[in-house]
DNA sequence: CGGGCGATTGAAAAAGATCAAGAACGGTGG
DNA sequence: CCACCGTTCTTGATCTTTTTCAATCGCCCG
C-alpha cells in the first residue's frame, strides 16, 4: 500500500487555514515543507493515549479521526471528528499532556507532524502562529456547537446538525459531490458523539430517511432536501468559518 | 459606587496564567500595566450580543458572566462560566465576530482590555503569545468536558461536575474557604448550563443536599463532601490545570 | 405591604435508555 | 463462487429519566 504523498495532504490543510488566515507565499512554503512522518492506523485503533505526552501533532490524511473522552464504566464520549486536512490535536503544542484521547474511527492514515518543527515556524512567522491560534479558537467552536447539541437539540435535531456540519467540512476538501459525502461511521459511534444510545441514534436516522431528508449507503451519506435538514438541527454554518455549501442545482442530468 | 482597581483583576488574571505558562518579571509588569476600562452590568445584561464585532476582550473583576447560544425559540445554552480574574473571550482577539453571546448571570464588573494593546502585547513577547494561546486552549478544555457532562452525565452527576469545578477554579482565586464558595445563580441558569429544565436541577440539587453532600445558602455553596462529590462528578481536575483543592481539614473550630 | 422572581412540589406525558432477538452486511477462507 | 463468521443494523417491548404543566410558597426589594 502506498501513502498519499504528504503534499496533497498539507494543500488540504493549508486551503482550510487560509479562508481563515491569508498567508504570504512565504509562509504558505514554510507550511508545505514541515516534516511529516506517515502512520496507518486499523479502524478503533488508538493513536493517542489519554494522558501521554505527545511531541507531535496528527494531520489526517485519509480516513476519521476522533477525540473523546471516556467514563469509568467505559462509556465514550466524542468531542469532534476529524478528515483528512485537519490537524486534529494543534492544540497539544501549547498542552503536550493529551487531555483527551484519540481514536481512528475507520481505517485511517495520518502525519506526524513534529512539535518542534511546528512551534519554530510559528516563533518565525507571527502570521502563522496566528493562524493556529486561530485554528485552536475556530475547533473550540466546534466543541462549543456539540455542547449546544448535547444540550439543547433532540436525538433528531443532534443528528441533523452533525450531518450538516460534516457536509460542509466535507464540500470544503472537495469531498461533497452532488449533496454526498463520505460518512464511514458505525451508529454506535455516532451514538457517542451525540450523547445517545446506538439503538437511538438508528431511529432517529430512520426518521430522517423516512422524511426524505437524506439517505444512506455504504459509508457515504446523500442529503436529499438540504433547507430541511438544516432546518431540523437549526444549523448555522457560521461557526465553521468555511466557504458556504456548494449548490447541488441539479441532481441526475444523465439518467 | 468604586471599582475595585484594575490591578487587582489583572493579578488575578495573572496568577491563573502564570500557573500554566511562567512569565517573566517583565512580561508580567507589561499585562498588570494593559489599558482597562471598567463596565458594570447588572443581572441578566447583555455584555455581547451574538455576531457583534468587538475590539476587546473581557476581563470579569467581580460576578459572574457566562458565554451561551441561543435556540430560535429562545432555549438557552451555556457554554462556560466565568468568573473574577477570567478573561472571558480572549479568543476574541482571533475571531472578532462573536461566536457567541455574553451575559451577566449576577451584577457584575468586568475591564476592557482593547484587542489592539493585547496584540502588541503578544506580538511584542512571544512568551505572552504562546500563554493566551495556552489559555484559549485550556478555556477549550473546559467546554469539551461540559460536552461530556452533557452527553454522559445523569442530572445528577452534571451538577456535581459543575459544582467541582466551580469550586477548584473558585479556589484559585482565593475564593473557596472553609469548603465554601460564592456561587449566585438561578437554577434556571444552571439548568440552561447543564441541558437540563430548572425542575430537573431543583430535583438534583435537593437530592444532593439530602445525601450530605452540598449545602446551599445565599449565593453560597458549601461542599460537605468533596470526596462524594467529586466521585458522583467523575470529576478529575487535571483538565484544568490549576492547584489542587486546598484541604479543609478542620471545619469550625470555633463553636 | 405588595409584587415579582425564584424555589419547590406533585402529577402526567414524552423522550430516550435498556434488554433482547433476528436480519443484513462485509470480509475471509476454502 | 460460496459458506461462514463477526460486526453492525434493525425492530419490538418495557423501563427510566427527564420534561411539561400547574400550583404554591417564600423571600427579597422597593
Amino acid at each position: 500500500m502506498s501513502f498519499a504523498p504528504a503534499t496533497e495532504t498539507f494543500q488540504l490543510f493549508l486551503n482550510k487555514v487560509q479562508v481563515r488566515s491569508p498567508l504570504s507565499a512565504e509562509e504558505q512554503e514554510a507550511v508545505l515543507r514541515l516534516p511529516a512522518r506517515p502512520r496507518q492506523i486499523a479502524a478503533h485503533g488508538e493513536i493517542v493515549r489519554l494522558g501521554e505526552q505527545v511531541s507531535h501533532s496528527c494531520l489526517v490524511a485519509s480516513g476519521l479521526v476522533s477525540r473523546f473522552s471516556q467514563m469509568e464504566d467505559g462509556r465514550r464520549q466524542h468531542i469532534s471528528f476529524h478528515i483528512a486536512g485537519d490537524m486534529v490535536d494543534l492544540y497539544s503544542l501549547m498542552l503536550p499532556a493529551a487531555p483527551s484521547a484519540l481514536v481512528a474511527l475507520t481505517a485511517t492514515t495520518i502525519f506526524e507532524i513534529p512539535h518542534a518543527a511546528l512551534s519554530e515556524l510559528a516563533f518565525r512567522f507571527p502570521a502563522l502562529a496566528a493562524a493556529f491560534w486561530r485554528e485552536c479558537v475556530i475547533d473550540g467552536n466546534i466543541v462549543a456547537q456539540w455542547l449546544v447539541s448535547a444540550g439543547r437539540r433532540d436525538a433528531r435535531g443532534r443528528l441533523a446538525h452533525l450531518l450538516c456540519e460534516m457536509a460542509v467540512r466535507s464540500a470544503q476538501i472537495g469531498k461533497y459531490v452532488d449533496g454526498s459525502f463520505p460518512f464511514p461511521i458505525t451508529q454506535e459511534q455516532i451514538s457517542d458523539a451525540l450523547g445517545l444510545t446506538s439503538v437511538h441514534v438508528n431511529r432517529s436516522i430512520k426518521a430522517l430517511r423516512e422524511e426524505g431528508l437524506i439517505q444512506t449507503s455504504r459509508g457515504m451519506v446523500t442529503i436529499l432536501d438540504w433547507e430541511a435538514l438544516s432546518f431540523a438541527g437549526e444549523f448555522d454554518p457560521a461557526y465553521l468559518h468555511l466557504p458556504p455549501l456548494p449548490r447541488t442545482e441539479v441532481r441526475a442530468v444523465t439518467v
